[in-house]
DNA sequence: TCTTGACTTAGCGTTAACTCTAAGGTCTAT
DNA sequence: ATAGACCTTAGAGTTAACGCTAAGTCAAGA
């Protein structure tokens, strides 16, 4: 089968704005044009679903392109592209860990706006964090989110 | 103890311009000022440590902003920042189950590319891919990515 | 044939979140 | 009392990632 830019877009949960950037952008080789027309057929749908892990877990459009541009050079940059990839692996362990560390905070805040309201305000809250060691969070530091 | 502009950033891992628009969004309520110079209390970190909890997870200042709004309002507000916080709460769920879902897609190219580079190729790896059944990946739908 | 609708490119506009510059005030030590 | 290292504001500039408009092309149907 093959498709339309506004289909794959659809499919994609995007606009075909988005695709035509992404496509100026040099992150989409290999889109066949029929009388210029780009025309998607499955095997691009691999590389859509890789570009979208990328995109989704945070890579900059610029070094997906870097990653676009090695793979066209074929066996020989494999150990890079390998690199590339376990560095975008261990940067997503890192951002699961920070999101588990503020879930904490966030479960926190939860607990707390319950008791309030119960209790008709926040200043009971207060003082029940502050009798109850067990409810609170222990403030270990954050993850480090020092990403360049 | 009382904390100048500048070490306040460096300890939350920011600089003081990026503070300074904190402040000038209204994101930073209750900082005391000497001859018009802001002085960071103790008292300020609780909240700097949310603020920088809901930035980390993605909310945007605009929103962290009615938050603060909210909670000037006293405890007529309650019930609205205990929402607030469960969306939070949940878009912070959410990102984590996308997160382990792209992991998959990862941990496969891991898989990939090291057979590629074990074998000198990466059509074998394609080769590999195709006659193991257990090494890849299955393909679910990722996680609704469709947040406003 | 002519309209409809989906496609094309070029390029300007938008938004969020900073980031920096310019011009100036204040405190401390020499 | 002057240099240096801080701080202040207003406002302009930057970056990423789109979003949209204008003007035009092309194929199919009434």
């Amino acid at each position: 089968m093959s498709y339309s830019i506004s289909q794959v877009a659809e499919m994609m949960g995007i606009t075909p704005y988005t695709l035509r950037y992404y496509d100026k952008e040099g992150l989409l080789p290999n889109v066949k044009r029929i009388n210029g027309i780009r025309v998607f057929e499955d095997e691009d749908f691999s590389w859509l679903r890789v570009l979208n892990c990328l995109k989704n877990t945070g890579m900059p459009i610029k070094k997906i392109k870097k990653y676009v541009d090695l793979a066209k050079d074929g066996d020989a940059t494999l150990k890079e592209r390998y690199e590339l990839i376990r560095e975008q692996r261990q940067n997503v362990l890192d951002q699961i860990d920070q999101l588990n560390y503020y879930m904490k905070e966030l479960d926190y805040k939860d607990w707390y706006y319950r008791t309030a309201i119960e209790s008709g305000s926040e200043a009971a809250a207060q003082e029940a964090a502050k009798h109850c060691k067990g409810c609170g969070l222990e403030l270990d530091k954050a993850p480090d989110e020092s990403e360049k």
